[in-house]
DNA sequence: TTGTAGGCGTTATCAT
DNA sequence: ATGATAACGCCTACAA
């Protein structure tokens, strides 16, 4: 018969990751005594163990166990990162600023992809609450205020939770947001453009209810209207390159007159565009004009280049950091934007 | 005097999240059986009380603590993914793939972006290790066997942890990878543009000891060859594309016959080539073609058309996350990728 | 300054 | 089938 207590090994199992215990007994130190050099802060505890301890973690390869400290602390290190479509340049920039402002403060970033379904973002925001997260950066396109009682549930829930929510984008919700001033920004292409001699202009949108979207074409119209011009037309589809194309199929099939400028409210839609455009047969530029907005890398690489408006997309998403980990933030600046105008849009 | 036990509230402090223990109180039966209905699993309830534990837990707005959970069970519901830089769309694409994946799964992604430095990737690694991932899938381009000891250490302890990696690219490591089969893509194209009747090539690629980057260097340099082309110089650089454009430029300097083919080992590359090609006056397409790899989106909108080599991306994604999740997998059907022969490099 | 001990929200073992 | 109860790894009053 084997000694039940003394067969399954040494000490401890050795093939999990060592605890704070274990770096407590190895260094000859208690255990809050380790937990305080190691992870705590604000105490002081003597040089000699300080250092003692921060070997022995060295040697056995430690590593602070997060969820452990979580359930502790009742708070997590985590910041949620909801977006639309990762795959999509404009989210991908976002990202790219988050995880940068995440990485400064020491924070990971769990991020989820609402792939523009309403269920889906419920299911995840749920799903994401788990984690008690810190704080919660909405960046999926919202939809009006028409929000899901279900959705604002869990948001709430989520907040009640302790964690902070911002949104980027139009704002006007119930939470704090870095407002991007896509108004003032359409606003300001739609005058560059009637003052660049257009006078006919068809727009590309998302479906109506789509916030950012819907700013984007009131501006733009404001501004077209303003310097002398009018708008056509405005047809409503996907946010997607897909979308553009089919929109501008749709345009297409009613008609362009040469010298019409045509607005999609993103670049990819507005590169769907160019796409249905050249597939017709007609020309980008000086027969049919495009513009597009955000700026994304590609605008430039096309040809003939985009104009479009410049969004800085990777400063928002730091800037959206900052704000999800400051509890006094309740707005900054708006995020202004330029105007960029290139080859796709000729003076006329 | 107030009356310190009484006054904090009522049962509870109403401000954070309902508990597994709320939720028992409320439907009258034991933290074991709420337990058991809500999260775990195999175990059996009866109806009744099955019925009554899931309203109170709606009512209350429950929502499992995953971090708790993970403290209790020793093992996370989480996947960390590592990647170079995710407003890349190379990365945007498999990091969609991925988190696809998981939402099927009922996985929550941990997303982390190296931007290429050695240094950061171990902090990574280390932080990641925190959460004690189930999985951590390695998509950040691999320098060759040179991988550094320090990260080899937290790797190695990550899976001492339990948690599994799986690399995706090269492969060749010391984990299970979903291989990309960079070196007959490559191959491919260099044979594809031979026949084209190209004699003389140019390569832009990263910096030595990036196995992608070397696999495709030497896969097209195969090709090429054996298709009775020359590879006249190879260029090193950034994987960005900034890294295309000085390479381009280096190449442009040293002169440039007209009817070679210029192949950037990343469309992004590519992209970059393309435009210092245009700034320096001459032609892309006839008097200096151009070819890429990887396929993102991008390559389909600019003229003329990017030739590329396709890579399922977003499929590569999925599989890795498949892969990471189980533990029989070893290595998987290498991707075969496919070359697209578009209008950047026409027929001579 | 250091250690002791109780608690964080869950799971899982073991009786019942 | 259900319910106590001991972990899980860590933090943090509180005591020494």
């Amino acid at each position: 018969m084997t000694d039940i207590t003394a067969d399954p090994g040494r000490d401890r199992p050795r093939s999990a990751s060592p605890t704070l215990h274990d770096v407590a007994r190895h260094a000859g130190v208690s255990l809050a005594t380790a937990s305080r050099v190691l992870n705590g802060s604000t105490r002081k505890v003597a040089e000699s163990y300080g250092d003692r301890v921060r070997s022995s973690a060295e040697l056995l390869g430690y590593s602070a166990n997060l969820s452990a400290q979580a359930t502790a602390k009742g708070t997590s290190a985590i910041i949620a990162l909801l977006v639309a479509d990762i795959a999509d340049p404009y989210f991908g920039l976002l990202a790219s600023g988050v995880a940068h402002g995440a990485d400064e403060a020491g924070l990971v970033v769990t991020i989820a992809i609402t792939e523009r379904d309403a269920e889906r973002e419920i299911r995840l925001v749920r799903a994401l609450r788990g984690q008690r997260p810190r704080g919660l950066i909405l960046a999926a396109s919202r939809r009006a205020e028409t929000t899901d009682p279900r959705l604002k549930h869990e948001l709430d829930a989520l907040t009640a939770g302790g964690g902070r929510i911002v949104t980027v984008g139009p704002g006007g919700g119930d939470f704090p947001a870095v407002l991007i001033d896509n108004r003032g920004g359409a606003r300001a292409l739609g005058v560059a453009l009637a003052a660049r001699g257009y006078r006919s202009a068809i727009v590309l949108g998302a479906l109506e209810g789509v916030r950012t979207s819907d700013d984007r074409i009131e501006g733009f119209s404001e501004g077209f209207r303003s310097g002398g011009g009018d708008i056509s037309r405005v047809i409503r589809g996907g946010f997607d390159r897909e979308g553009g194309t089919s929109a501008m199929d749709e345009a297409l099939a009613g008609g362009v007159a040469p010298g019409a400028v045509v607005f999609g409210i993103s670049d990819v839609i507005a590169l769907g565009a160019v796409s249905a455009i050249r597939k017709a047969g007609r020309e980008v530029g000086a027969d049919i004009a495009v513009a597009g907005f955000d700026d994304i890398p590609t605008g430039k690489d096309v040809t003939p280049a985009l104009t479009t408006v410049h969004v800085p997309l990777t400063q928002v998403g730091h800037e959206a950091l900052r704000a999800v980990l400051d509890d006094s933030w309740v707005s900054g600046e708006t995020i202004i934007l330029e105007v960029l105008l290139r080859e796709s849009t000729p003076q006329r």
